[in-house]
DNA sequence: CCCTGATTCGC
DNA sequence: GCGAATCAGG
């Protein structure tokens, strides 16, 4: 991949926006973040550290309007960032298990998120999600790390696999997406938008 | 550990 | 110009 006008452009955007490195190479794919850490140090962009109240930021648009004229506020209105909490489930029962650690006698950064006897995080009945994020999901449980409840992180996904009464059971594992208890895919099926799951018959 | 940006330096 | 490797910090 080459720095095309139009990758730049975003590169440029996104770095504007506040985005970090490797987001950006995310979302432009075929580089890294250090691809882009460079691009953004040779296009002169960088002033980015602590400290740096950052002088004359992005003119970006170079007509200030003098006064009266509509402000015409652009919202940035990021589609992310939606209300998607949903308290009660398996988040909650996560985050409370977490808080209640008494930690203190805690080894090192090997943790266990979830004390034994914990309830479990529920497990989304087949009828309750969409065809295509279940097989998706079947997808993705073909490459869990297939981990044991003692062997969670707070950064292995926390989905369970399996029924809980039987030896045929384990956590997804696989590295969770950042801040949230599960990885990707399984993010997408715990969270999804009350219009989805509603009524879907039971 | 995970992540961040900053720098260096061979290509 | 590019970006992996490395550095420094959270």
């Amino acid at each position: 991949m080459s720095w095309t006008e139009e990758r730049v452009e975003t590169l440029k955007k996104m770095w504007s926006e506040g985005q970090s490195a490797s987001q950006i190479a995310k979302e432009l794919g075929g580089v890294t973040r250090n691809a882009v850490i460079g691009k953004v140090h040779r296009l002169g962009l960088s002033n980015r550290t602590a400290g740096t109240p950052a002088p004359e930021p992005q003119p970006a648009e170079p007509a200030p309007a003098p006064r009266s004229a509509a402000p015409a506020q652009a919202a940035p209105a990021t589609p992310e960032a939606g209300p998607e909490p949903e308290p009660g489930t398996a988040d909650t029962a996560v985050a409370e298990a977490e808080a209640d650690a008494p930690a203190k006698a805690t080894p090192a950064s090997r943790r266990q998120i979830i004390p034994a006897g914990q309830p479990l995080p529920p497990q989304p009945s087949a009828n309750e999600i969409s065809p295509e994020a279940l097989a998706s999901q079947r997808e993705v449980e073909k490459r869990a790390r297939k981990l044991s409840l003692m062997e969670l992180t707070e950064r292995t996904c926390k989905w369970p696999i399996g029924d809980p009464a039987t030896p045929n059971f384990w956590f997804c594992g696989l590295p969770v997406e950042q801040g949230k208890p599960y990885c990707e895919a399984h993010v997408g099926v715990a969270f999804q938008p009350m219009s989805a799951r509603r009524d879907r018959r039971r």
